[in-house]
RNA sequence: GCGGACGUGGCGGAAUGGUAGACGCUGCGGACUUAAAAUCCGCUUGCCCUAGGCAGUGCGGGUUCGAGUCCCGCCGUCCGCACCA
């Protein structure tokens, strides 16, 4: 028997097990009751990366741990495969989008499968194949029909040069990323989802989620906004129409000193045609992308209008009209009125236009003097305002909004930060929009039996711009309804909509309809969702919502896709640049005494910060070359062991070797396994804790901690002299340890002569009576500092404890004849003595 | 700018308000070896260093017999911000 675990041959010898005997097939155990594991699935980039394959690995310990628990499991994969990555390489490779991510998803399939994931890959699914997205345009149509679905002008980021549609990450600087022309705000007509009309019930539905991070709830609910508030109109001195405002702080309705309405603005627009200067204005507020990070961190500028609006509780007090380039027209009513003292934007437009800044909420104990440097945002009452003067601010509010009820010129008014959600994409690799515009009959849906609408394979991405668009016949259709000519949408989907059902294919795929109800219900929710800390709020949301939305069709009766989620960390690695400030690999790079130096030329290297691995700081490390020198339970056990799995994992050589030499020293400890005969009742209660331990973290995700425990077993064992217990821990260590590093369990398990797979076995079962420790070391305080440990028969009772604890020596001398003023004393724990 | 999180030895981290540093990594010393690798044993927060003591969980306050943990205020780092996925 080799006294090495080799990996090279183990690895691939219990895959081919695996998959010969289909163990990881969802419907092998249709009796047991199910367990639906799931990944968030992959975009075909083009390789795994380590961030994947930590992913991957904690969903696969959980998956695994659940079917020698007795379930059924599903444990699938995926791809994420249409978006603008494939475009991009078409450009720049001339290369079909479907040929680059197809190649891709061959290559990145097989670098899983030599990682022994338990996926059941005769489920595996692409988004960018028809026998997908053919469905989702079924569902699309299905969404239409019940009025979910509309179209309204929405603002694009435009590159002017390359006359084409850019993402907001294609935007740097206010610039295109490659035209480097500055990019404009242009309106066009898209398709949009009516998530807003379940903004409620999201809101609500987030108390349910008992099982998520309440930071992603949190992050949710503030993404959702409700809010109640006050809408109102100010009058204009000197017209007859009013601009519509809607505030949350209709108590500071006395500190206002100005108004300002955004630039596409009904009055901005009217007053710009005779105007030339805010014409300027309004064009520059428009010279800018569309991202709210981008417009906010922008300059606050304005433009005065000179209108005035007249302040509907003083009809003297009128206040300028400002056109602002931070009030958006897709926001609310399009109109502000600002509250310099108490909003942070305000105050420093008031600032910069000095205009009044009238404090109207004094903190506790000061008396409304003016604000400083910045604007007042806390609590307080309410001063300098007529008959609200000293209220609350809770009912400061109640008492506007009364009065403008009761008056007539405002209502109170629910709104929602939510937006109804944009699918509508100019671009090639998506989903088409299964909709054709008739002149006479308008946007006609598409008949279901016409379905998939494919995309066309003779494209060209040689002139910028939507392919879809220019191509001369895809879009030449006749009209369902009037059968004369018409044009089929040229916009395609969101890609966000793909990865809103996947989880609902991944668990029913029939050929003739996107999911079978009864089916889906059978598997969903989710048991466990887990993926990356990134899709908090969008995709989660989304997904939540197509559910909500499936359901208000009659598809599915369900409203929370995911019981239980997990947002993982990132893997962060060293970086390296070179003396010119470009960054280096890790593989370019050698220690040359205390420092770095480049391995080509012996130029000395920077070590820089540890940052999220990126292809563009070039410090990633290949999963494959990885796998070669370690295998594949090396790379797991180390994704695995130390940083909690909500936080990031450092990568370091250091690390995995540290891995790969537990492996083999578990390999060692299975050849020292023989037929000693003898209990030894200190393993035997430390074997019994590590199951109940272990199996607890795993269920809890905290698979940190369950290694830490796997290896305080191991030292255990090793330390150990031969008994029946010993051997009978060997073999349940291999138990416990195969979700981590179950090719390495089978290759023992079969070495120590057992029946079957360890992948089909059982999971251990502990004695309760033995997690108990007959004895305890309690902590001795004087004045609340360690002076002294006792171990004493556990339960022993206050009296004894305390008089144990003032009977010992240290104690003595550091009581050193003070009086005793109180003793605390915690059973089991500690005993605190005060003087 | 707005929203959310995180911060503990040389490093990753552990710790129901109750012995701070489990477990792993690194480093140092030792054993084995002709030698090395592998493996095994010991030490590894800092300071004063003798039993022992003092300080210590980003910084500054507070609550408590007792705070890494709870509260208030800072600083730093990371994530999201609706067309990256």
């Amino acid at each position: 028997m080799a006294d090495r675990f080799n990996h090279h041959t183990a690895d691939a010898r219990w895959q081919k097990r695996w998959d010969e005997e289909a163990s990881f097939s969802a419907d092998r155990y249709p009796d047991r009751p199910k367990s639906y594991v799931l990944e968030m699935f992959p975009y075909p980039s083009g390789r795994i990366h380590i961030g994947h394959v930590r992913n991957y690995t904690m969903g696969d310990v959980l998956a695994r741990y659940k079917a020698m628990t007795g379930h059924a499991v599903l444990h699938p994969m995926g791809w994420d495969a249409f978006g603008m990555p494939a475009e991009n390489a078409a450009m720049e490779k001339k290369v079909h989008p479907g040929t680059w991510t197809r190649a891709n998803i061959a290559h990145m399939k097989a670098q899983l499968k030599r990682i022994g994931f338990s996926f059941d890959w005769s489920r595996e699914l692409a988004t960018c194949e028809p026998e997908y997205y053919g469905h989702e345009q079924a569902l699309f149509l299905d969404m239409y029909a019940a009025g979910l679905v509309y179209r309204k002008e929405s603002a694009v980021n435009w590159d002017p040069v390359d006359m084409t549609v850019l993402a907001n990450e294609q935007v740097i600087d206010g610039k295109g990323w490659r035209s480097g022309a500055p990019v404009e705000r242009r309106k066009l007509s898209q398709w949009f989802l009516k998530i807003t009309e379940f903004a409620d019930e999201l809101l609500s539905g987030l108390d349910d989620l008992k099982d998520w991070p309440d930071k992603v709830r949190l992050m949710q609910s503030n993404w959702i906004g409700k809010s109640q508030g006050l809408r109102f109109s100010f009058d204009l001195a000197d017209r007859s129409d009013k601009v519509e405002v809607f505030s949350t702080r209709p108590d500071t309705i006395f500190g206002a000193s100005f108004v300002a309405v955004a630039a596409d603005h009904p009055i901005a627009l009217e007053l710009a045609e005779k105007d030339a200067a805010l014409a300027d204005f309004a064009a520059e507020c428009r010279r800018s992308g569309t991202s709210a990070a981008e417009l906010e961190t922008a300059e606050k500028k304005g433009y005065d209008t000179g209108l005035k609006a007249v302040h509907p509780l003083d009809p003297e007090w009128t206040l300028p009209v400002y056109v602002a380039n931070f009030v958006l027209m897709d926001y609310g009513t399009g109109a502000v009125f600002g509250v310099p003292a108490h909003d942070q934007r305000d105050f420093e437009f008031a600032s910069k236009y000095d205009l009044p800044i009238n404090r109207v909420v004094s903190a506790e104990g000061d008396a409304g003097e003016p604000v400083g440097d910045s604007a007042y945002t806390g609590d307080g009452s309410i001063v300098n305002s007529r008959f609200l003067d000293g209220m609350a601010i809770e009912d400061a509010k109640k008492t506007v909004i009364d009065r403008a009820e009761a008056q007539g010129w405002g209502e109170a008014t629910t709104t929602w930060r939510l937006r109804d959600w944009g699918v509508s994409r100019q671009r090639y690799w998506g989903t088409p929009i299964p909709i054709i515009h008739c002149d006479a009959c308008g946007a006609v849906p598409v008949p279901k039996d016409q379905l998939p609408i494919v995309l066309p394979e003779d494209i060209d991405f040689e002139t910028p711009g939507n392919p879809l668009d220019r191509h001369p016949t895809w879009s030449r259709v006749d009209c369902p309804s009037c059968g004369n000519p018409a044009r089929r949408e040229t916009d395609t989907l969101d890609t966000f909509v793909d990865s809103s059902w996947y989880f609902i294919r991944f668990a029913s795929q029939p050929d003739d309809k996107p999911f079978d109800k009864a089916e889906a219900e059978s598997w969903l929710p989710v048991g466990q969702y887990i993926g990356g800390v990134e899709h908090a709020i969008l995709h989660l949301l989304y997904a939540r919502f197509w559910t909500r939305a499936l359901r208000h069709i009659g598809m599915i009766d369900l409203a929370e896709p995911f019981q239980s989620l997990f947002t993982q960390g990132m893997v962060t690695h060293q970086t390296w640049s070179a003396g010119d400030g470009s960054w280096l690999s890790p593989d370019e790079v050698k220690k040359d005494g205390a420092d770095w130096m480049r391995i080509s030329d012996g130029t000395p290297a920077t070590a820089g910060r540890v940052e999220k691995m990126s292809k563009s700081k070039k410090n990633v490390v290949d999963p494959d070359a990885i796998i070669d020198q370690y295998g594949a339970d090396a790379v797991r056990w180390f994704m695995l062991s130390d940083s909690p799995p909500e936080r990031d994992l450092l990568w370091s050589d250091a690390g995995i070797e540290g891995a790969w030499r537990f492996v083999q020293r578990i390999w060692r400890l299975v050849g020292s396994a023989d037929a000693a005969q003898g209990e030894d009742k200190a393993l035997l209660r430390k074997l019994h804790q590590t199951i109940a331990g272990v199996g607890e973290d795993i269920e809890a995700l905290s698979f940190n901690k369950a290694v830490a425990k796997i290896y305080e077993l191991t030292n255990a064992v090793e330390k150990a002299k031969p008994s029946a217990t010993r051997t009978e821990t060997v073999r349940t260590l291999l138990l416990l340890l195969s979700p981590m590093a179950p090719h390495l369990a089978e290759e023992c398990w079969a070495r120590l002569d057992q029946d079957g797979l360890i992948a089909d076995a059982p999971w251990p079962r502990f004695d309760p009576a033995l997690l108990v420790e007959d004895e305890v070391t309690v902590a001795i305080q004087v004045k609340g500092k360690l002076r002294d440990t006792l171990t004493v028969p556990k339960g022993l009772d206050k009296d004894a404890m305390e008089k144990a604890a003032l009977a010992s020596e240290k104690v003595q001398r550091s009581i050193d004849g003070a009086p005793v003023r109180k003793v605390i004393v915690v059973p089991d724990r500690l005993v605190n003595i005060v003087l």
